[in-house]
DNA sequence: GCCGACCTGTAAGGCAGATGTAAGGTTCGC
DNA sequence: GCGAACCTTACATCTGCCTTACAGGTCGGC
């Protein structure tokens, strides 16, 4: 789960993504709305949560922007408490919820995951392949009748493949569905990783595997073909 | 999908251009305005990626040059942040798009990608001759309902005939297409290329075919002839 | 607050598929 | 029938991926 965050706060932004990213969520943080614009452009973030009051571009035009090249990104709000005409401004242009200023954490974690459970949303699918089962909210994954013990990474990994089942995941959208642009691994960290995850899944006798495109990607097996 | 990349930081061009390669574009690298108008006149660049502060020659102005003899060829500029006019200026020149100084490999890809998938872009269009079809923003190919395993020097000569469907390709047409000039084949190789590919569309049964002019170069069957 | 278990990225070595080169065989045009 | 261009096969190299080992970091238990 990839976030974007925008913050002009810098204080405010180390601590809240840090505490996003302990609760299991690839956040990239930024602090004005021009890059916030870019970064929304660059990569497919499952949320984005948008302070109003940057300094540079208008709150409100950076959401309208985004909405506007990528209606389905879902959009959290932070705002202060009287600043409610904002707040309506707002969900008027397409936000999909918000938090009132000041928040705590847990309120906006909380918001987050109700948003992705929403329709559409990244959490509350049962994703299928083979024998396995993933549960994108409980985010447990069963291999048969069993219960496999993935990483976080593995389970992201494993998330990212049953989504796009079938599909081929070349190495760097693996890496932008992974990290975060401040955490740039090498190549080889998604080597090991898939490794980790197909040793898994084969000591469970999963019968769906990850295939590998020499020079090109990975791919899960797709069942129904 | 070649591109051209100017450059005039020799380590920070070795490393980028290395990254791009290893994500599947054929890169061309120079590290002067002079070298890339001549580059971009010899040869026909899928996007150009122009760093502005060259020494010899105002970057905007070999955007500007290049973009005269052909427009269609998009640009993605980088610069430092706090050259905002540069940036500007370089949109208004005709720019498709900039990525700030530093920037992250994976964002520079996500950019090229998200260039070439624009309308008239290289990416994004589904290529078809008689069963085969080629999905060149996936980069997968299907003939008739069965996946083909293509290699990437298969897939990128299969997506240059499609492309130029029933047209005739000479020998070094194909070398400018595939091979980047720091990396001459002898013509043998592009010989043993075509006889891989064609040898896997044939065990799959494709219905449309590479047929060969001797003494002037190749062509794939149109099936509307 | 310390210790251990686990997670995860890095580094290094080995293996395999992909790709270019070379060497004949084949076909076509003259 | 001759030569050039191309096809085909075999081979060598080389890149990319797998695999293992290791180390830093994090989290939880005591």
């Amino acid at each position: 789960m990839r976030l974007l965050y925008v913050e002009d706060n810098e204080r405010l932004a180390q601590n809240t993504s840090a505490s996003l990213k302990s609760n299991g969520f690839t956040v990239d943080c930024v602090h004005t709305g021009e890059d916030a614009l870019h970064a929304a452009q660059s990569f497919d973030y499952d949320a984005i949560i948008l302070d109003l009051g940057l300094p540079d571009v208008e709150g409100i035009s950076v959401l309208k922007s985004v909405k506007d090249a990528k209606p389905d990104v879902p959009f959290i709000i932070c705002t202060a408490r009287d600043a409610l005409e904002d707040r309506i401004a707002g969900l008027d242009a397409g936000s999909d919820d918000y938090v009132v200023k000041p928040f705590h954490v847990s309120e906006l974690i909380a918001r987050v995951r109700a948003v992705l459970r929403r329709p559409g949303g990244a959490l509350g699918v049962m994703l299928m392949a083979g024998n396995i089962t993933l549960n994108t909210a409980e985010r447990t994954v069963m291999v048969g009748d069993k219960p496999a013990r993935l990483s976080r990474r593995e389970l992201d990994l494993l998330d990212l493949f049953m989504r796009r089942k079938g599909r081929i995941l070349s190495k760097d959208v693996i890496e932008n569905a992974l990290y975060g642009f401040d955490e740039p691994p090498t190549p080889n960290a998604i080597e090991v990783a898939t490794h980790r995850l197909r040793k898994k899944l084969q000591d469970l006798n999963a019968t769906a595997a990850i295939h590998t495109l020499r020079g090109i990607g990975y791919f899960l097996e797709d069942d129904d073909t």
